[in-house]
Parts: C-alpha cells; sequence; structure tokens
DNA sequence: AGATTGACTGCAT
DNA sequence: CATGCAGCCAATC
C-alpha cells in the first residue's frame, strides 16, 4: 500500500477539497465517497480541524441541501462572502444551486 | 475501554 | 422546498 494510507484520512481528503476548481463547490458526501471515507461526518470533522491559512478551500464544501452547514455564524457568513466572491451565486433562500456549481 | 458527539445523508412526512 | 428520524464512522473525553 502506498504511505497515503499512512497518513490520516484527513490528509486525504484535504487533497480532495484542494481538487475542487474556483467557482464550483461540492458535498461533504461527495468528498467523503471520492476520498475513500465512508462517511461524509468524517469531511466535516477533518474541515473543522482545518487550520487557518491552510492552501484547503474549505469553503467550497456545502451540505447535500446546498446549503452551508457551519454552525458557528462567523464563519458562515465568511464562507458565504468567498463563495460569492468566487462568482457563486446564491438563491434568496442562502442556498447554492448544485447542479449548476456542483464538482465533480 | 465505553460513551458521547459531530461543518452529514437519505427517506418519509 | 422544509422538517424530523435514524444510521454511520472516527475522534475525543
Amino acid at each position: 500500500m502506498g504511505k497515503s494510507s499512512s497518513r490520516s484520512l484527513y490528509q486525504h481528503i484535504y487533497a480532495i477539497v484542494r481538487e475542487i476548481p474556483p467557482g464550483k463547490v461540492s458535498t461533504y458526501g461527495r468528498i467523503a465517497q471520492l476520498a475513500g471515507a465512508c462517511t461524509p461526518r468524517l469531511v466535516g470533522y477533518a474541515l473543522h480541524a482545518l487550520p487557518e491559512g491552510s492552501d484547503v478551500p474549505w469553503h467550497r464544501i456545502i451540505n447535500s441541501r446546498g446549503r452551508v452547514s457551519l454552525q458557528e455564524p462567523g464563519y458562515g457568513g465568511l464562507q458565504r462572502v468567498m463563495l460569492e466572491s468566487e462568482g457563486i451565486v446564491f438563491t434568496e433562500n442562502g442556498m447554492v444551486e448544485l447542479d449548476l456549481y456542483g464538482w465533480p
């Protein structure tokens, strides 16, 4: 097995998230599937443990309903701003249309 | 070592 | 489309 399995699942998740191109978003479940993690929860865990200033575009990860799952309002607002700055348009309900921005 | 929790999801209402 | 319920895996206490 490659050393990649030696590294934490987190590192694997981060690698996938880094592959998301600007202007696109993905869901926890999608990342979990790509990373080989059977559970979207781990993706949320990994991103929560993510340090500030990392090169991982955590803001491009939203839940399957197309909404920002962040519980901390401060970061939630930040996430929305980050996405909007990348050209993503939110609906009046504060949702993202996964059909348009979903990645892959 | 066992219980608790969590940036979730899918299905039903 | 929103809300409620149960299932899942790993990290934390």
